[in-house]
DNA sequence: ATGCTTTTGTTAGAGCTTGTAACTTCAGTA
DNA sequence: TACTGAAGTTACAAGCTCTAACAAAAGCAT
């Protein structure tokens, strides 16, 4: 329906991009994105080196296209979870399992959006786009969800969120929610975060386990 | 006192060490570890490129025992904030303050450390005494804090981490204050670790108080 | 004090990277 | 069929880590 027609040329040239995009892929999961060589790609596909750079301008932009791709993909992961299940307690305990098994699907896939920035580089626009229907979907649930009555820090922050929600412009959405919303959001990454990054590997307790208790107590919260 | 004798080399090969380390923090707090270039130190101290490796055998032993200093110093950092502190709930929120004050004063060094992990790298087995330092000061303040009654799933983490406990051997620190100590430092890294990599910053709220609600609600829970 | 030994620093170079420039070859189009 | 533009090539600059071989300097022992 909505496909444009391209000439020959232009499917060519997207085809060459996704190959591309597909080695870079399975290099990212191989060694992380702080690894990744145009070089590598090309020889692996046949190419001499400077080939790549008329499909990608620059390494960068090849690294924000794999991040674009993950933003997507991940939104598209927990878009699927949430639709799922109708009540609200049960949709984010199915988005909390389908964003951790995401990331340790491809941990090195998660730690291009969550990990440590890449030095010069910014991410596009549009990934904040993105990351908002991400905090939608959550925003969502802990609307349906019923509170308890929030501590006093957690009022004060909600007084806050009152007048600085720029980033949830839905007014529908009381600020209680937004924050529950926000502390779902860090909580899991605080978890599946260390995780991906190793550092529960020497502890010896299954981390599965510390994570639904921690999407419990924070679907549970006030 | 346990000074140990040293020959005048020794005295000056530690002094070009430690200036090495200095430059090295400055290229690391400007534009990560990443980008950390032994080349471009030995230029700004007027050495030639491979005179460094008279220092260090490789730009990974380098990064290595910046990584250790960054540990030393994060438990340095929580030692001190806990030392100020009686009351186990003054001391953990003590200690997290401090922890994120630590974090933000340096953002690359926090995420040397609990950011992406270097490709081939792997921490040396330093690291992880230090880190489980830094572990029993939390520890200590949850085995004097008092619990409430918790949850199903909090209960079946306690259960699992009552014979996986490797990780905190001290027999007088029960279940719940290991699960609490746990949950209290995923929360704190979940939000300063999103904070430090910038993902709040078109959001527009203060992440200030989202720590503080986080904080006094990892105290609280049970 | 003189000579030996060890450490420090040098340059040269291999092998990798990103990225540019100039040239050739091929394919779609008019 | 001839032309135009895209794709791919090699050559190269500038950077990186790291090794090898050599010169200089500094401590140490006789």
């Amino acid at each position: 329906m909505g496909e444009t027609a391209r000439s020959p040329r232009e499917r060519y040239r997207e085809q060459v991009r996704d190959e591309i995009k597909s080695h870079a892929w399975s290099q990212v999961a191989a060694t992380g994105a702080s690894a990744l060589s145009l070089n590598a790609i090309a020889k692996r596909m046949g190419l001499s080196g400077p080939a790549l750079y008329r499909y990608y301008r620059s390494r960068d932009e090849l690294i924000t296209e794999l991040v674009l791709d993950a933003y997507r993909d991940l939104l598209e992961t927990a878009t699927t979870a949430a639709a799922g299940e109708r009540a609200p307690t049960a949709r984010l305990t199915a988005v909390a399992a389908a964003m951790r098994g995401w990331a340790l699907d491809a941990p090195h896939r998660y730690l291009l959006i969550y990990g440590t920035p890449v030095p010069g580089y910014a991410a596009p626009p549009e990934a904040t786009t993105i990351a908002s229907g991400i905090m939608s979907v959550l925003l969502g649930a802990f609307a349906e969800a019923e509170a308890g009555r929030p501590s006093k820090a957690a009022a004060a922050l909600d007084r806050h969120l009152g007048t600085h929600r720029a980033w949830a412009p839905d007014d529908a959405v009381p600020p209680a929610a937004l924050r529950r919303a926000l502390a779902f959001w860090t909580r899991l990454h605080g978890v599946v975060s260390l995780e991906v990054a190793g550092h529960f590997t020497d502890m010896g307790f299954d981390p599965a386990l510390l994570y639904a208790a921690e999407v419990d107590a924070a679907i549970t919260a006030p």
